[in-house]
RNA sequence: GGAGGGAUGGCAGAGUGGUUGAAUGCACCAGUCUUGAAAACUGGAAUGUCCGAAAGGGCAUCGCGAGUUCGAAUCUCGCUCCCUCCGCCA
Protein backbone atom coordinates (compact mmCIF):
# COMPACT_ATOMS: atom_id res chain seq x y z
CA UNK A 1 0.00 0.00 0.00
CA UNK A 2 1.54 4.10 -0.93
CA UNK A 3 0.10 6.72 1.10
CA UNK A 4 -2.88 8.73 -0.53
CA UNK A 5 -1.02 11.68 0.29
CA UNK A 6 1.93 10.64 -1.92
CA UNK A 7 -0.32 9.25 -5.07
CA UNK A 8 -2.31 12.20 -5.18
CA UNK A 9 0.99 14.08 -5.33
CA UNK A 10 2.49 12.03 -7.57
CA UNK A 11 0.23 10.48 -10.06
CA UNK A 12 2.84 10.51 -13.30
CA UNK A 13 5.29 8.41 -11.13
CA UNK A 14 2.42 5.82 -10.48
CA UNK A 15 1.22 5.99 -13.91
CA UNK A 16 4.56 4.99 -15.17
CA UNK A 17 5.40 2.72 -12.32
CA UNK A 18 2.41 0.74 -13.31
CA UNK A 19 3.43 0.90 -16.79
CA UNK A 20 6.82 -0.29 -16.28
CA UNK A 21 5.40 -3.38 -14.53
CA UNK A 22 2.78 -3.91 -17.52
CA UNK A 23 0.38 -3.88 -15.00
CA UNK A 24 -2.95 -1.55 -15.37
CA UNK A 25 -4.01 0.85 -12.93
CA UNK A 26 -6.38 4.02 -12.87
CA UNK A 27 -4.94 6.57 -11.04
CA UNK A 28 -7.11 9.14 -12.02
CA UNK A 29 -10.36 7.03 -11.18
CA UNK A 30 -8.71 6.12 -7.49
CA UNK A 31 -8.02 10.24 -7.25
CA UNK A 32 -11.35 11.18 -8.02
CA UNK A 33 -12.97 8.47 -5.62
CA UNK A 34 -10.62 9.88 -3.01
CA UNK A 35 -12.00 12.92 -3.79
CA UNK A 36 -15.42 12.04 -2.76
CA UNK A 37 -14.18 10.45 0.34
CA UNK A 38 -12.57 13.33 1.60
CA UNK A 39 -15.55 15.47 0.56
CA UNK A 40 -17.84 13.72 2.94
CA UNK A 41 -15.68 13.59 5.49
CA UNK A 42 -15.20 17.05 5.92
CA UNK A 43 -19.30 17.24 5.52
CA UNK A 44 -19.61 14.60 8.21
CA UNK A 45 -17.26 16.40 10.29
CA UNK A 46 -18.33 18.74 10.02
CA UNK A 47 -21.72 17.71 11.64
CA UNK A 48 -20.20 15.79 14.02
CA UNK A 49 -18.82 18.91 15.73
CA UNK A 50 -21.79 20.67 15.95
CA UNK A 51 -23.30 17.47 17.46
CA UNK A 52 -20.55 17.42 19.90
CA UNK A 53 -21.62 21.13 21.04
CA UNK A 54 -24.68 20.16 21.22
CA UNK A 55 -24.56 17.81 23.62
CA UNK A 56 -22.49 19.49 25.99
CA UNK A 57 -24.90 22.53 25.86
CA UNK A 58 -27.34 19.47 26.80
CA UNK A 59 -25.48 18.27 29.75
CA UNK A 60 -25.13 21.47 31.40
CA UNK A 61 -29.25 22.93 30.42
CA UNK A 62 -32.68 22.38 32.46
CA UNK A 63 -35.42 20.34 30.94
CA UNK A 64 -37.15 23.07 29.15
CA UNK A 65 -33.86 24.30 27.41
CA UNK A 66 -33.09 20.79 27.11
CA UNK A 67 -36.17 19.72 24.32
CA UNK A 68 -35.27 22.37 21.33
CA UNK A 69 -31.80 21.24 20.97
CA UNK A 70 -32.77 17.56 21.13
CA UNK A 71 -35.03 18.42 18.80
CA UNK A 72 -32.50 20.18 16.23
CA UNK A 73 -30.58 17.11 16.84
CA UNK A 74 -33.03 14.61 15.16
CA UNK A 75 -32.64 16.67 11.42
CA UNK A 76 -28.67 16.74 12.11
CA UNK A 77 -28.78 12.71 12.37
CA UNK A 78 -31.01 12.46 10.01
CA UNK A 79 -28.38 13.95 7.51
CA UNK A 80 -26.09 12.43 9.26
CA UNK A 81 -26.57 9.34 8.36
CA UNK A 82 -27.37 9.51 4.97
CA UNK A 83 -23.79 11.09 4.42
CA UNK A 84 -22.40 8.07 6.08
CA UNK A 85 -23.91 5.12 4.29
CA UNK A 86 -22.29 7.10 0.95
CA UNK A 87 -19.17 7.30 2.62
CA UNK A 88 -20.00 3.70 2.97
CA UNK A 89 -19.59 2.96 0.15
CA UNK A 90 -17.02 5.25 -1.64
CA UNK A 91 -15.07 3.82 1.34
CA UNK A 92 -15.27 0.36 0.17
CA UNK A 93 -14.17 0.96 -3.83
CA UNK A 94 -11.68 3.43 -2.59
CA UNK A 95 -9.83 0.66 0.08
CA UNK A 96 -10.08 -2.03 -3.14
CA UNK A 97 -8.26 0.18 -5.36
CA UNK A 98 -5.82 0.48 -2.78
CA UNK A 99 -4.71 -2.59 -2.51
CA UNK A 100 -4.27 -2.52 -6.39
CA UNK A 101 -2.01 0.65 -6.24
CA UNK A 102 1.62 -0.87 -7.38
CA UNK A 103 5.00 0.18 -5.75
CA UNK A 104 6.77 2.03 -8.03
CA UNK A 105 9.91 0.18 -9.37
CA UNK A 106 13.38 1.85 -9.08
CA UNK A 107 15.03 3.90 -11.78
CA UNK A 108 17.49 0.93 -11.95
CA UNK A 109 14.92 -1.78 -12.57
CA UNK A 110 15.58 -2.70 -16.50
CA UNK A 111 12.24 -2.46 -18.77
CA UNK A 112 10.98 -5.57 -20.36
CA UNK A 113 7.92 -7.51 -21.02
CA UNK A 114 8.84 -11.23 -19.28
CA UNK A 115 11.79 -12.88 -17.31
CA UNK A 116 13.07 -13.39 -21.02
CA UNK A 117 14.22 -9.45 -20.70
CA UNK A 118 16.10 -10.06 -16.58
CA UNK A 119 19.71 -8.48 -17.07
CA UNK A 120 22.93 -10.49 -15.58
CA UNK A 121 24.51 -8.08 -13.45
CA UNK A 122 26.66 -10.66 -11.83
CA UNK A 123 28.43 -14.27 -12.64
CA UNK A 124 30.14 -16.88 -10.89
CA UNK A 125 31.70 -19.96 -12.15
CA UNK A 126 32.72 -21.87 -14.76
CA UNK A 127 29.29 -23.81 -16.42
CA UNK A 128 29.93 -27.46 -15.57
CA UNK A 129 31.61 -29.59 -18.90
CA UNK A 130 31.36 -33.09 -18.57
CA UNK A 131 33.47 -35.91 -20.69
CA UNK A 132 30.05 -38.11 -20.64
CA UNK A 133 26.55 -36.87 -21.01
CA UNK A 134 25.28 -35.71 -17.87
CA UNK A 135 22.13 -37.07 -16.36
CA UNK A 136 19.11 -35.20 -15.21
CA UNK A 137 18.47 -34.90 -11.29
CA UNK A 138 15.29 -36.53 -11.64
CA UNK A 139 17.79 -39.77 -13.54
CA UNK A 140 20.28 -38.96 -10.92
CA UNK A 141 18.18 -39.32 -7.83
CA UNK A 142 16.08 -42.05 -8.62
CA UNK A 143 19.30 -44.55 -10.00
CA UNK A 144 20.50 -43.66 -6.25
CA UNK A 145 17.57 -43.99 -4.45
CA UNK A 146 17.87 -40.26 -3.07
CA UNK A 147 13.94 -39.42 -3.74
CA UNK A 148 10.79 -41.26 -4.49
CA UNK A 149 8.17 -39.68 -7.14
CA UNK A 150 6.07 -42.39 -7.98
CA UNK A 151 5.04 -43.03 -3.86
CA UNK A 152 5.65 -39.43 -3.44
CA UNK A 153 2.67 -38.88 -5.91
CA UNK A 154 0.00 -42.21 -4.94
CA UNK A 155 0.74 -40.79 -1.18
CA UNK A 156 0.78 -36.37 -1.90
CA UNK A 157 -0.96 -36.34 -5.37
CA UNK A 158 0.85 -34.47 -8.10
CA UNK A 159 4.31 -32.56 -7.76
CA UNK A 160 4.55 -35.24 -4.03
CA UNK A 161 7.90 -36.42 -3.34
CA UNK A 162 9.65 -38.70 -0.48
CA UNK A 163 13.44 -37.47 -0.07
CA UNK A 164 15.71 -40.66 0.86
CA UNK A 165 19.18 -41.60 2.36
CA UNK A 166 21.78 -38.87 1.41
CA UNK A 167 19.15 -36.73 0.01
CA UNK A 168 18.47 -36.07 3.44
CA UNK A 169 21.70 -35.60 4.85
CA UNK A 170 22.53 -33.06 2.58
CA UNK A 171 19.86 -31.35 3.32
CA UNK A 172 20.04 -31.22 6.51
CA UNK A 173 23.75 -30.18 6.49
CA UNK A 174 22.37 -27.49 4.26
CA UNK A 175 20.49 -26.37 6.85
CA UNK A 176 22.94 -26.95 9.17
CA UNK A 177 25.47 -24.53 6.57
CA UNK A 178 22.91 -21.54 6.39
CA UNK A 179 22.30 -21.39 10.04
CA UNK A 180 26.11 -20.99 10.86
CA UNK A 181 26.58 -18.54 7.86
CA UNK A 182 23.83 -16.13 9.13
CA UNK A 183 24.28 -16.42 12.96
CA UNK A 184 27.43 -15.23 12.60
CA UNK A 185 26.25 -12.21 9.98
CA UNK A 186 23.88 -11.64 13.49
CA UNK A 187 20.89 -13.03 12.10
CA UNK A 188 18.30 -14.09 14.70
CA UNK A 189 16.70 -17.18 13.37
CA UNK A 190 13.35 -18.10 13.84
CA UNK A 191 10.95 -21.05 13.15
CA UNK A 192 7.26 -19.57 12.04
CA UNK A 193 4.07 -20.87 10.97
CA UNK A 194 3.28 -21.33 7.66
CA UNK A 195 -0.43 -21.41 8.83
CA UNK A 196 -1.41 -18.12 8.93
CA UNK A 197 -4.40 -15.84 9.02
CA UNK A 198 -5.50 -13.81 6.15
CA UNK A 199 -4.63 -10.62 7.12
CA UNK A 200 -1.10 -11.64 7.42
CA UNK A 201 -0.59 -12.45 3.71
CA UNK A 202 -2.80 -9.18 2.79
CA UNK A 203 -0.05 -7.26 5.19
CA UNK A 204 2.88 -8.86 2.81
CA UNK A 205 0.92 -8.31 -0.29
CA UNK A 206 0.31 -11.80 -1.26
CA UNK A 207 -3.16 -10.96 -1.33
CA UNK A 208 -5.50 -10.41 -2.68
CA UNK A 209 -3.92 -10.59 -5.92
CA UNK A 210 -2.42 -14.00 -4.95
CA UNK A 211 -5.39 -15.92 -4.37
CA UNK A 212 -5.39 -18.90 -6.89
CA UNK A 213 -1.80 -19.90 -5.49
CA UNK A 214 -2.26 -20.08 -1.84
CA UNK A 215 -4.17 -22.93 0.14
CA UNK A 216 -6.71 -22.38 2.35
CA UNK A 217 -8.20 -24.34 5.61
CA UNK A 218 -11.68 -24.85 6.54
CA UNK A 219 -11.14 -22.56 9.14
CA UNK A 220 -10.47 -19.94 6.53
CA UNK A 221 -6.50 -20.19 7.75
CA UNK A 222 -4.23 -19.71 4.88
CA UNK A 223 -0.99 -21.98 4.19
CA UNK A 224 1.68 -19.48 3.33
CA UNK A 225 4.43 -19.67 0.35
CA UNK A 226 7.11 -18.32 2.16
CA UNK A 227 8.62 -17.68 5.85
CA UNK A 228 8.45 -13.99 5.16
CA UNK A 229 4.73 -13.93 6.06
CA UNK A 230 5.18 -15.55 9.54
CA UNK A 231 8.66 -12.85 10.09
CA UNK A 232 7.16 -9.95 8.84
CA UNK A 233 3.57 -10.17 10.58
CA UNK A 234 5.59 -11.13 13.97
CA UNK A 235 5.68 -7.23 14.20
CA UNK A 236 2.37 -6.47 13.02
CA UNK A 237 1.40 -3.53 14.75
CA UNK A 238 4.38 -2.92 16.58
CA UNK A 239 5.84 0.04 17.11
CA UNK A 240 10.14 -0.39 17.40
CA UNK A 241 12.67 1.34 18.79
CA UNK A 242 14.60 2.78 16.33
CA UNK A 243 17.70 1.27 18.32
CA UNK A 244 16.38 -2.21 17.39
CA UNK A 245 16.27 -1.39 13.86
CA UNK A 246 17.56 -2.72 11.32
CA UNK A 247 16.07 -6.63 12.47
CA UNK A 248 17.72 -9.04 11.11
CA UNK A 249 15.75 -12.48 10.81
CA UNK A 250 16.30 -15.36 9.57
CA UNK A 251 13.11 -17.63 9.17
CA UNK A 252 12.90 -21.76 8.57
CA UNK A 253 9.19 -22.82 7.47
CA UNK A 254 7.82 -25.48 5.59
CA UNK A 255 6.05 -23.00 2.30
CA UNK A 256 2.96 -24.51 0.30
CA UNK A 257 2.39 -23.49 -3.52
CA UNK A 258 -0.46 -24.57 -5.46
CA UNK A 259 1.43 -23.23 -8.40
CA UNK A 260 -1.81 -22.78 -10.06
CA UNK A 261 -0.69 -20.75 -12.94
CA UNK A 262 2.49 -23.47 -13.92
CA UNK A 263 0.31 -26.75 -14.31
CA UNK A 264 2.78 -27.61 -17.91
CA UNK A 265 6.05 -26.15 -16.25
CA UNK A 266 8.71 -28.53 -14.22
CA UNK A 267 6.02 -31.23 -14.26
CA UNK A 268 8.45 -33.36 -12.42
CA UNK A 269 11.18 -33.85 -10.22
CA UNK A 270 12.25 -31.36 -7.45
CA UNK A 271 11.95 -28.20 -9.00
CA UNK A 272 8.81 -27.00 -8.28
CA UNK A 273 6.63 -28.77 -5.55
CA UNK A 274 3.70 -27.63 -3.55
CA UNK A 275 5.31 -28.30 -0.27
CA UNK A 276 9.30 -27.45 0.72
CA UNK A 277 11.42 -25.93 3.03
CA UNK A 278 12.83 -22.25 2.86
CA UNK A 279 15.24 -20.50 4.67
CA UNK A 280 14.20 -16.72 4.29
CA UNK A 281 16.38 -13.40 5.10
CA UNK A 282 13.84 -11.12 6.41
CA UNK A 283 15.24 -7.43 7.10
CA UNK A 284 13.09 -4.36 8.37
CA UNK A 285 15.19 -1.27 8.53
CA UNK A 286 14.60 2.56 8.96
CA UNK A 287 12.58 4.31 6.34
CA UNK A 288 15.55 5.27 4.21
CA UNK A 289 16.30 4.94 0.56
CA UNK A 290 19.71 4.45 0.62
CA UNK A 291 19.31 1.92 3.66
CA UNK A 292 16.98 -0.43 1.59
CA UNK A 293 19.37 -0.42 -1.28
CA UNK A 294 22.39 -1.32 1.02
CA UNK A 295 20.54 -4.11 2.81
CA UNK A 296 19.36 -5.43 -0.64
CA UNK A 297 22.90 -5.56 -1.88
CA UNK A 298 23.74 -7.30 1.60
CA UNK A 299 20.88 -9.93 1.27
CA UNK A 300 21.86 -10.43 -2.04
CA UNK A 301 25.51 -10.85 -1.21
CA UNK A 302 24.44 -12.91 1.68
CA UNK A 303 23.42 -15.88 -0.90
CA UNK A 304 25.64 -14.99 -3.48
CA UNK A 305 28.51 -15.74 -0.50
CA UNK A 306 26.49 -19.54 0.30
CA UNK A 307 26.25 -20.32 -3.48
CA UNK A 308 30.10 -19.47 -3.79
CA UNK A 309 30.08 -22.16 -0.68
CA UNK A 310 28.99 -24.78 -2.70
CA UNK A 311 30.90 -23.70 -5.65
CA UNK A 312 27.81 -23.79 -7.66
CA UNK A 313 27.60 -22.43 -10.74
CA UNK A 314 25.68 -19.02 -10.98
CA UNK A 315 24.83 -15.93 -11.85
CA UNK A 316 22.32 -13.04 -10.26
CA UNK A 317 19.72 -11.04 -12.64
CA UNK A 318 17.59 -8.20 -12.66
CA UNK A 319 14.45 -8.38 -12.77
CA UNK A 320 12.88 -6.52 -15.33
CA UNK A 321 9.61 -4.88 -14.72
CA UNK A 322 6.97 -7.07 -16.14
CA UNK A 323 8.75 -9.66 -13.67
CA UNK A 324 8.16 -7.34 -10.18
CA UNK A 325 5.28 -8.34 -7.94
CA UNK A 326 3.48 -5.25 -7.10
CA UNK A 327 4.99 -4.38 -4.06
CA UNK A 328 8.99 -4.78 -5.02
CA UNK A 329 11.08 -1.99 -5.55
CA UNK A 330 13.50 -4.03 -7.49
CA UNK A 331 14.48 -7.60 -7.55
CA UNK A 332 17.33 -10.42 -8.00
CA UNK A 333 16.77 -13.68 -8.88
CA UNK A 334 19.77 -15.88 -7.85
CA UNK A 335 20.02 -18.74 -10.45
CA UNK A 336 22.17 -21.35 -10.53
CA UNK A 337 23.69 -23.50 -13.58
CA UNK A 338 21.10 -26.75 -14.23
CA UNK A 339 23.41 -28.69 -17.02
CA UNK A 340 20.33 -31.11 -17.85
CA UNK A 341 18.52 -27.86 -19.16
CA UNK A 342 21.80 -26.01 -20.35
CA UNK A 343 20.61 -22.78 -18.46
CA UNK A 344 20.33 -21.42 -15.04
CA UNK A 345 17.38 -22.10 -12.69
CA UNK A 346 16.04 -19.90 -10.10
CA UNK A 347 17.31 -20.56 -6.47
CA UNK A 348 17.11 -17.49 -4.61
CA UNK A 349 14.97 -14.23 -4.92
CA UNK A 350 15.85 -10.77 -3.41
CA UNK A 351 13.80 -8.09 -2.89
CA UNK A 352 13.42 -5.25 -1.12
CA UNK A 353 9.76 -2.97 -1.06
CA UNK A 354 10.42 0.49 0.88
CA UNK A 355 7.34 0.96 3.22
CA UNK A 356 4.80 -1.07 1.52
CA UNK A 357 4.54 -3.91 3.39
CA UNK A 358 4.77 -2.30 6.49
CA UNK A 359 2.15 0.14 5.78
CA UNK A 360 0.41 -2.37 5.51
CA UNK A 361 1.40 -4.49 8.62
CA UNK A 362 1.21 -1.32 10.18
CA UNK A 363 5.02 -1.44 11.77
CA UNK A 364 6.46 1.57 12.82
CA UNK A 365 9.10 3.05 14.67
CA UNK A 366 9.29 6.92 16.33
CA UNK A 367 12.78 8.51 14.57
CA UNK A 368 15.22 10.76 16.26
CA UNK A 369 13.01 13.89 15.61
CA UNK A 370 10.02 12.36 17.02
CA UNK A 371 7.81 11.45 14.27
CA UNK A 372 6.39 8.15 13.58
CA UNK A 373 7.62 6.48 10.39
CA UNK A 374 6.86 2.98 8.86
CA UNK A 375 9.85 0.77 8.49
CA UNK A 376 11.29 -0.53 5.13
CA UNK A 377 11.59 -3.67 4.36
CA UNK A 378 13.43 -6.41 2.32
CA UNK A 379 13.95 -9.99 2.00
CA UNK A 380 15.60 -12.68 0.20
CA UNK A 381 15.94 -16.90 -0.03
CA UNK A 382 18.66 -18.09 1.79
CA UNK A 383 17.87 -21.93 0.59
CA UNK A 384 15.19 -23.35 -0.76
CA UNK A 385 15.11 -27.36 -0.72
CA UNK A 386 14.51 -29.66 -2.13
CA UNK A 387 14.98 -26.84 -5.37
CA UNK A 388 18.49 -25.94 -4.79
CA UNK A 389 19.50 -29.82 -4.53
CA UNK A 390 18.90 -29.75 -8.39
CA UNK A 391 22.02 -27.71 -9.32
CA UNK A 392 23.85 -29.27 -5.96
CA UNK A 393 23.03 -33.00 -7.65
CA UNK A 394 23.63 -32.47 -11.02
CA UNK A 395 26.38 -30.29 -11.37
CA UNK A 396 28.57 -32.64 -8.83
CA UNK A 397 27.77 -35.87 -10.66
CA UNK A 398 30.21 -38.21 -11.86
CA UNK A 399 30.83 -40.76 -14.85
CA UNK A 400 29.89 -43.80 -12.90
CA UNK A 401 26.69 -42.21 -11.69
CA UNK A 402 27.70 -41.13 -8.21
CA UNK A 403 27.33 -37.75 -7.05
CA UNK A 404 30.31 -35.79 -4.83
CA UNK A 405 29.05 -34.13 -2.23
CA UNK A 406 30.51 -30.55 -1.94
CA UNK A 407 33.25 -30.09 0.11
CA UNK A 408 31.66 -27.98 2.57
CA UNK A 409 28.84 -30.39 3.08
CA UNK A 410 31.29 -33.50 3.64
CA UNK A 411 32.20 -33.72 7.34
CA UNK A 412 28.10 -33.07 8.13
CA UNK A 413 27.27 -35.43 5.48
CA UNK A 414 30.52 -38.11 6.00
CA UNK A 415 31.55 -38.70 2.73
CA UNK A 416 32.53 -37.80 0.00
CA UNK A 417 30.41 -39.45 -2.78
CA UNK A 418 27.27 -40.40 -3.26
CA UNK A 419 27.32 -43.72 -4.69
CA UNK A 420 24.53 -46.56 -5.05
CA UNK A 421 23.04 -48.27 -2.54
CA UNK A 422 24.13 -52.00 -1.80
C1' G B 1 -15.28 -30.08 23.29
C1' G B 2 -17.36 -27.91 28.35
C1' A B 3 -17.25 -23.77 32.25
C1' G B 4 -15.58 -19.08 33.65
C1' G B 5 -12.56 -14.43 33.27
C1' G B 6 -10.43 -10.73 30.21
C1' A B 7 -8.72 -7.16 25.90
C1' U B 8 -7.58 0.68 27.79
C1' G B 9 -1.56 4.96 25.41
C1' G B 10 5.58 2.34 24.04
C1' C B 11 4.72 -1.01 28.62
C1' A B 12 2.03 -1.87 33.30
C1' G B 13 -2.59 -0.33 35.09
C1' A B 14 -7.14 3.01 37.01
C1' G B 15 -11.63 4.21 35.07
C1' U B 16 -19.29 1.44 34.61
C1' G B 17 -23.51 7.06 30.52
C1' G B 18 -21.91 13.97 30.23
C1' U B 19 -15.04 19.09 30.10
C1' U B 20 -12.11 11.31 30.10
C1' G B 21 -8.05 11.66 24.93
C1' A B 22 -8.29 9.09 29.30
C1' A B 23 -5.63 8.97 36.55
C1' U B 24 -1.10 6.74 38.32
C1' G B 25 3.63 4.22 37.71
C1' C B 26 7.61 2.73 34.41
C1' A B 27 10.03 3.87 30.03
C1' C B 28 10.96 8.36 26.80
C1' C B 29 12.48 13.79 25.74
C1' A B 30 14.13 18.71 27.70
C1' G B 31 15.88 21.47 31.86
C1' U B 32 17.95 22.25 37.10
C1' C B 33 21.80 20.22 40.16
C1' U B 34 26.82 17.68 38.97
C1' U B 35 33.71 17.89 36.51
C1' G B 36 30.71 13.97 33.95
C1' A B 37 27.09 10.35 34.86
C1' A B 38 23.51 8.30 38.18
C1' A B 39 19.95 9.82 41.72
C1' A B 40 16.65 13.72 42.93
C1' C B 41 13.64 17.70 41.35
C1' U B 42 10.90 20.71 37.39
C1' G B 43 8.55 20.53 32.86
C1' G B 44 7.04 18.05 28.08
C1' A B 45 4.90 14.28 25.45
C1' A B 46 -0.75 9.40 22.52
C1' U B 47 -1.87 8.09 17.26
C1' G B 48 -4.19 9.19 12.71
C1' U B 49 -6.60 12.68 9.68
C1' C B 50 -8.57 17.47 7.89
C1' C B 51 -8.17 23.10 7.76
C1' G B 52 -4.10 26.64 8.46
C1' A B 53 2.08 29.98 6.36
C1' A B 54 2.21 29.38 11.56
C1' A B 55 -0.08 29.78 16.15
C1' G B 56 -3.95 27.04 16.67
C1' G B 57 -8.43 24.47 15.73
C1' G B 58 -12.08 20.40 13.90
C1' C B 59 -12.92 15.05 13.61
C1' A B 60 -11.79 10.01 14.79
C1' U B 61 -9.45 6.29 17.84
C1' C B 62 -10.03 2.53 24.86
C1' G B 63 -9.52 -5.54 20.50
C1' C B 64 -12.90 -5.52 15.70
C1' G B 65 -17.97 -4.68 13.73
C1' A B 66 -23.02 -3.38 14.48
C1' G B 67 -26.76 -1.23 17.88
C1' U B 68 -29.20 1.80 22.04
C1' U B 69 -28.70 7.26 23.31
C1' C B 70 -28.91 14.22 22.26
C1' G B 71 -24.21 12.02 24.19
C1' A B 72 -20.61 5.48 24.93
C1' A B 73 -13.94 3.38 27.15
C1' U B 74 -18.49 2.76 30.20
C1' C B 75 -25.03 -0.30 28.22
C1' U B 76 -26.75 -4.41 24.28
C1' C B 77 -25.58 -7.94 20.29
C1' G B 78 -22.07 -10.45 16.94
C1' C B 79 -16.92 -11.56 15.87
C1' U B 80 -11.59 -12.15 16.93
C1' C B 81 -7.82 -13.01 20.24
C1' C B 82 -5.78 -13.99 25.24
C1' C B 83 -5.96 -16.28 30.21
C1' U B 84 -7.76 -20.03 34.06
C1' C B 85 -10.07 -24.79 35.18
C1' C B 86 -12.02 -29.59 33.28
C1' G B 87 -11.91 -33.18 29.15
C1' C B 88 -9.17 -35.09 24.90
C1' C B 89 -4.44 -35.33 22.65
C1' A B 90 1.56 -35.11 20.30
Amino acid sequence: MLDIKFIRENKDLIRMGAKKKRLEFDVDKLVSLDDKRRNLQTDIEARRAEQNVASQKIAQSNDIDRAPILEAMKTLKGEMSKLEEKLKDVLKDWQTMMLQVPNIPDISVPEGESDADNKEVHSWGEKTVFPFTPKNHIDLVESLDLADFERGAEVAGFRGYYLKRDAVTVNLALWGMVLKHFIAKGYVPMMVPSMVRKQTLYGTGYLPQGEEDLYKTQDEDYLSGTGEVGAMSYFADKVLDKSQLPLKILAFSTCFRREAGSHSKDTKGLIRVHEFFKWEQVIICEASHEESVRHHEELRRNSEELLEKLELPYHTVANCGADLGLGQVKKYDLEAWVPSQNTFRETHSCSYFHDFQTRRLNIRYKDTDGKMRFAHSLNNTALASPRILVPIFENNQQADGSIKVPVALREFVGKDVINRPE
